[in-house]
DNA sequence: CTATCATTCAAATTATCGCTTGAATGATTT
DNA sequence: AAATCATTCAAGCGATAATTTGAATGATAG
């Protein structure tokens, strides 16, 4: 028995939210939005073993919003294309202004009431250009070393304690991290104004830089 | 067992896709961008049994995409905010982009190549005001009674053969209907160039266009 | 206060999902 | 050509979702 065409879009549709509806793809999304992986990379940095991975990414796959190719032996996973990111993020903002359990869960984060305002990219851009400031990167630094901003520093949540004594209290601090579904940024901006520093947290994370057409530094391996 | 507060965060936006994951949910939240209903009308719309519906309803408002208030003996239910309407079209652009299937569905109505680009919504405003346009409401008359642009006629697909006649064949047709989920506009305008009308299709439907802040005129009930 | 009616809940069934384990694939490398 | 290795497939398990049926809820109307 055959469905009508309007049906068939509708499955078609669901399918795409489907491949969204497990944390772990979410995870996998994000991951990808750093810089394109490997299925054992992308295991190691989820948690997932590697069978279960490799299925998560073929739903991702089916539903498109992932393509892959071979290098090698392996496997190299990327984003389809920053329309995926835009869906990732709508979803955050829908979740955010009505569903009060993530309020609740920031708020366990402090980084709720007392946080400021996060910086624009097009600000820290500008005050970038006048050398007014210092950037924090905060994640893994092969990620880090994937592509990060320009001048930032790399460092961790875990390691954030050592490098408070090497910064000027009176410099403006933005910190920056995956995107906006990570929260490490924000442990950062809430761990600094901890320490009397003027830190706020860059709006978005690199995707969203890098996005943006804004420069990415490299490094070579 | 608890789970980071990062996992938590990754549940409840993996909650909102999953509210979008299934034809059923996506078809009542395209009957609620028409106009908030009740249970009743909305399981008669969608084809669903009575209780399907309501706990259909009811997994929408858990991901808060739709809320309810009652009104006598029923309970309306309505969208939350546009958000979630973007959030639908979002998946509409990503499927149509990266889903052959789409593709082939689209094609199987008759709907592809051939197709003039929609108008826009603001380029229907200026037609409208020099009165220069024919706009055709494809949709149920309840739906058109519940709100509709200014100047449409209302039609089925079923009766567009008998409302020909009627129409000037040196007019220019635009048809709408629900919204970029439904196929009633872009299969009028085929209907109508097969005979030999210059019929375009508008971009979006009438939640588009409510949402723009055009006007909508409403049929006294 | 009781009857009515739209909606929701509860139980049961079938189907699908997420995850694990172990084997199969298929391109590369020796 | 055989061996190696990352990845994928397949089967199995427990958990969750979709749908139906029938009963319970809860606000209104008499």
């Amino acid at each position: 028995m055959s469905i009508g065409p309007k049906a068939a879009l509708l499955e078609e549709y669901a399918l795409i939210a489907r491949a969204l509806s497990a944390p772990a793809r979410l995870s996998l999304l994000e991951q990808l939005a750093q810089a394109e992986r490997g299925v054992e990379a992308l295991a190691a940095k989820t948690g997932l073993t590697i069978a279960n991975c490799s299925q998560h990414l073929q739903q991702l796959r089916r539903a498109a919003l992932v393509t892959s190719r071979r290098d090698g032996k392996s496997v190299i996973y990327r984003l389809t294309d920053a329309k995926t990111l835009a869906l990732m993020d709508l979803l955050r903002v829908v979740a955010e202004r009505n569903l009060a359990q993530v309020d609740r869960i920031l708020r366990g984060l402090a980084v709720g009431e007392d946080a400021p305002e996060p910086v624009s990219r097009e600000q820290l851009a500008a005050r970038l250009a006048e050398g007014a400031v210092t950037v924090l990167d905060v994640r893994p630094s092969d990620e880090y070393a994937a592509g990060h901003i320009p001048g930032a520093l790399n460092t961790t949540l875990a390691e954030i304690e050592r490098i408070v004594p090497t910064l000027d209290p009176r410099d403006d601090i933005v910190a920056y991290c995956r995107g906006p579904y990570c929260v490490y940024a924000h442990q950062a901006v809430a761990a600094l104004r901890k320490h009397g520093f003027n830190a706020r947290r860059l709006e978005g994370g690199l995707p969203e830089w890098r996005e943006d057409g804004r420069p990415v530094l490299t490094d070579a391996q």
